[in-house]
RNA sequence: GCGGGUGUAGCUCAGUAGGUUAGAGCGCCAGUUUGUGGUACUGGAUGUCGCCGGUUCAAAUCCGGUCACUCGCCCCA
C-alpha cells in the first residue's frame, strides 16, 4: 500500500493525542506563570550560528543532530534543535540586557536528526523557562523548583527522580579536564570507540558514558568534585540547601554531563524509568557563558526544558472534548431553525454542534458518540408551539423547552 | 550512524512441511425501531497480505533488496 505518509520521525497530533499536549502545555504555563514566567516565542529558525557556537560543535545536537540548510539567498540556517540558545539570542537582540532579570516561558517544536523512538521525534515538543541575568544559587533553585511544580500539576513528579550535579565555573572544568585526560589516557585503548574519540574532543562527556568498561574505569576517576573552587562548591552547598529548604528531594549523580557545551555550575534532569531508553523527562542547567558565545555581555541564566510528548506519555489520558449540546431535526423543515438556533446558542456561550444527515436514529447515535451533555431536538411539531425537546443524554429524561427560556435553562442545568 | 524485532481490513491481530474463494474481534454501514442514542439481535462492505525483484507449476508463506514502524546503542526532551 503506497498511501502517503508523513517524513519520518514526525507524527500528526490528532485531537485525543493533541488534547493530552494541550493539557501539558497549558498546565506548565499555568504553572510557570506562578513563578512569574511569562511565555515568549522566538522563530522556528535561526541563523546556524545560534546554535553551533553555543552548543559546542563537537555535541551530538550541533555534529550530527542539526536540520540546516540554506535558504535562497544563501544564508546559512538552521531549525531550532532547543530553546535556550534562541532566548538568550531575543534577550541580546532586544536589548533586553537592561532590564534584567527576565522569567520566560516557552513552548513549541523543536527539531532534531534522529533515530525515531518511543518518546524520541524528529519534531518534537517542548515547553521550557529561563531565567536569565539572575546570578546566585538561588535562582537555580528556583528554576527546580518551577519544574517541580510543573510536573506535580501533571501528576508525575513522583514518577521521576531528580538527579542533580554541579559542572563548576570554567577554572574548576579547565583544572578537572586536565587531570580527567591524565587518567583517562591511562586506559585510551579499553574505553568504548566513542569514547576514545571524546577524549579528545569533549573528555566530560565520557562521565555519563553507557558503556560498562567505561564505567568500571571511571569508577576510580577522579571526581569533579575534588577540583572545584570555593565559589563553585559553595554554589553547588547553596542550590542543594535551598532545595532541602524547599522539601525537594535530589540525589547526587556525578556521572550527570549535559550534552550541550554551555552549560555551567548546576545540572540537572528528572528521569524516569518507564519511558524505556528515553528516561530524561526534563532537564536543563545553569549557563552563565551562553550569552558571550552569542556576542553579548556577560549574563547569568537558568533554565530547562521538558518534552511535551514525553510527559504526555507519562501522564494519564485526558477526557476529551465534549459539547454541551447537539442539535438534531426530526425534519428536514426543521433543519433551518435549528441551524439558526445553534448559532444563537454558541453566541451566548455554549458548545453546540448540529447534526445534519441520517434519521433520528442515526442523529441519537451521533449524539451520543460526541458524547453530547444535551440533545435538543425538534420537529414541526415542537417549533409550531415555540419550543424544542431537551434531552439530557446521560439519563435519558426529556423536557420540552421553551426556545425564549432555552438559554438561561441550560445555563442552569449545565452549571450545576 | 550501528544492532534486534515487526509489516495481513480503519484498529488489534490470527493465518508456516508454499496449494486454489485470506480470517477473527473491535470499529464502520444497514436493518429490527418510517421522531430518539448508549444494551441486544440480524445482515453487509472493506484488503494490489508494506514495496521491488528472485526461486517455484504455484508465494501472505521461502530468498534478496528496499521503505516504514518498533526496541536497544548513541544522545537527549
Amino acid at each position: 500500500m503506497e498511501t502517503i505518509q508523513p517524513v519520518r520521525g514526525t507524527s500528526d497530533l490528532l485531537p485525543a493525542e493533541k488534547a493530552r499536549h494541550n493539557h501539558v502545555i497549558d498546565s506548565a504555563k499555568q504553572g510557570a506563570a506562578q513563578f512569574g514566567y511569562a511565555e515568549i516565542a522566538t522563530p522556528i529558525f535561526e541563523f546556524t550560528d545560534v546554535f553551533s557556537r553555543p552548543l559546542g560543535a563537537s555535541s551530538d545536537v550541533v555534529a550530527k543532530e542539526t536540520y540546516s540548510f540554506e535558504d535562497r539567498g544563501g544564508t546559512g540556517l538552521t531549525l531550532r534543535p532547543e530553546g535556550t540558545a534562541s532566548a538568550m539570542r531575543a534577550i541580546i537582540s532586544n536589548g533586553l540586557t537592561q532590564t534584567l532579570p527576565q522569567r520566560w516561558f516557552y513552548a513549541g517544536p523543536m527539531f532534531r536528526y534522529e533515530r525515531p523512538q518511543k518518546g524520541r521525534m524528529r519534531q518534537f515538543h517542548q515547553i521550557g523557562c529561563e531565567l536569565i541575568g539572575q546570578a546566585g544559587a538561588l535562582g537555580d533553585a528556583e528554576i527546580i523548583a518551577c519544574g517541580v511544580h510543573i510536573l506535580k500539576s501533571l501528576g508525575v513528579l513522583e514518577r521521576t527522580s531528580l538527579h542533580l550535579n554541579t559542572l563548576g565555573d570554567s577554572e574548576s572544568r579547565d583544572s578537572y579536564r586536565a587531570v580527567l585526560i591524565r587518567y583517562l589516557e591511562g586506559y585510551r585503548k579499553s574505553l568504548s570507540e566513542d569514547s576514545q574519540r571524546r577524549l579528545d574532543t569533549n573528555p566530560l562527556r565520557i562521565l555519563d558514558s553507557k558503556s560498562e568498561t567505561d564505567k568500571e574505569i571511571l569508577q576510580d576517576a577522579p571526581r569533579l568534585k575534588t577540583h572545584l573552587t570555593s565559589e563553585a562548591e559553595a554554589h553547588f552547598d547553596a542550590v542543594k540547601q535551598a532545595l532541602d529548604a524547599a522539601s525537594i528531594a535530589w540525589v547526587e549523580d556525578p556521572f550527570l554531563v549535559r550534552g550541550l557545551d554551555y552549560y555551567s555550575h548546576t545540572a540537572f534532569e528528572f528521569i524516569t524509568d518507564q519511558l524505556g531508553a528515553q528516561g530524561t523527562v526534563l532537564g536543563g542547567g545553569r549557563y552563565d557563558g551562553l550569552s558571550q558565545t552569542l556576542g553579548g555581555p556577560p549574563l547569568a541564566g537558568v533554565g530547562f526544558a521538558a518534552g511535551v510528548e514525553r510527559l504526555a506519555l507519562l501522564g494519564e489520558d485526558m477526557p476529551g472534548q465534549r459539547p454541551d449540546l447537539a442539535l438534531l431535526a426530526a425534519e428536514k423543515t426543521a433543519e433551518a431553525d435549528l441551524f439558526a438556533l445553534g448559532c444563537s446558542l454558541r453566541d451566548t456561550g455554549f458548545s453546540a454542534v448540529n447534526l445534519y444527515t441520517g434519521n433520528m436514529g442515526k442523529k441519537m447515535k451521533a449524539a451520543s458518540k460526541l458524547e453530547a451533555r444535551f440533545a435538543i431536538i425538534a420537529g414541526d411539531d415542537e417549533l409550531g408551539r415555540g419550543s424544542v425537546s431537551v434531552r439530557n443524554m446521560q439519563d435519558g429524561v426529556q423536557t420540552e423547552v421553551k426556545i425564549s427560556a432555552l438559554a438561561s435553562w441550560l445555563e442552569n442545568v449545565l452549571s450545576r
